[in-house]
DNA sequence: GCATAGTTCGAACGATCGTTCGAAATTGTA
DNA sequence: TACAATTTCGAACGATCGTTCGAACTATGC
């Protein structure tokens, strides 16, 4: 990896610790500056622009959840796997990777509306990707639930683990694969159980 | 109501669903003169400033949450009713609120942590006593799960609620009262399933 | 009609923001 | 060492922000 490339990784990461901590629209250039060493100008060496770096932020990171995501599942792939299984994989990678990467997703998940024209529409493109792909694992777990309530059965399970920026401390009592099996169990069992109310039994 | 009052609720009111849209930072003061039909001079009649304006709108709103829902509670007194039931009545009433006020929840949500200092303090106290009393209705549902994990299921749950800001359209397919049901039989079911999975049984 | 309190607003101020630019410093190459 | 490419940065610009101020307008009581 080039030097400039490594410079350039070191300064999304601290930048995205600050925009997690204060929030973009609060976080100044002259804030990122002091957080990262740089000078004020010499950041726009590396970067267009404050827009722009938020940008290659979320798009950095959701591009490598996204990418675990389907390499986790890739390895329980076939209907020799119980769905149930493999949703609870994609549940535990989620978590997990939020956990080990807090200010990017907290930035990606609190700073979802915070881009613009082309670049809000690129990042939009791999949400729904990844909104997809937790789609169709819904699908073979109820394959008889109506689309509507499985896509809101979707979002709410992404309302569990998102939420986690706003009180989680993953250096507190309770450890990542805790909660990802917290939530897991909860979502889960739940879902079954929405199922079996709403559809009979 | 004085005459004076009633401008100035109207006033938070539209200032809220601006807020909503464009999020607190980005939206201007001159945004807002635009959007009530008042002079930019003239809104500062009615509030202090820009940030005493956020803070009367989360206060006014966590104040109604609160109180609302001790009001069902209240209404389900008593080792009469089934703890469950009581746990779904809370949270049928949050998402209802929620669906009814999208603007003002979605600034409560979204901008919990757009105030500072005195104010941030006291609509923080007002938080404080919304979760104890869903944490109260956790622990007589399950009475021996560890106090930590109650509390994370709280978070839990608050998270499946306050995410819908971010996806749900009150006016689409799914009516506020179809989706209370559904969180709250994802979340009774699976949190049941959760202490029968990890404390025996 | 007059005085008083209540309400609105045009115009401007100072502060701070993101960004730019050309020069200086550093690194790489022979 | 000499030269070119890469990288850094001090200083400043124009724009926009939240807020202020005193004057002007309106409603009310006498």
């Amino acid at each position: 990896m080039r030097p400039y490339d490594e410079r350039l990784d070191h300064f999304l990461s601290r930048a995205a610790r600050v925009f997690a901590d204060k929030g973009y629209h609060s976080t100044t250039m002259r804030d990122l500056a002091a957080a990262t060493g740089m000078s004020l100008a010499g950041m726009y060496y590396y970067v267009q622009g404050k827009e722009e770096l938020l940008y290659r932020i979320q798009e950095r990171c959701f591009t490598q959840v996204l990418a675990g995501a389907e390499q986790v599942l890739a390895g329980l792939r076939g209907g020799d796997v119980d769905p149930i299984e493999r949703l609870q994989a994609f549940i535990r990678h989620h978590v997990g990777f939020f956990a080990a990467h807090m200010a990017e997703m907290k930035v990606l998940s609190h700073e979802a509306n915070s881009l613009a024209g082309e670049r809000q529409r690129k990042v939009s493109a791999i949400k729904r990707r990844y909104v997809d792909l937790l789609e169709r694992l819904l699908r073979d777990v109820a394959p008889d639930d109506p689309a509507v309530e499985r896509s809101a059965a979707a979002y709410v399970l992404f309302g569990m683990m998102n939420w986690i920026y706003n009180w989680y401390d993953p250096a507190g009592e309770i450890d990542p694969e805790r909660l990802a099996g917290l939530i897991a169990r909860i979502f889960t069992g739940g879902f079954a159980e929405a199922r079996s109310t709403v559809h009979g039994g």
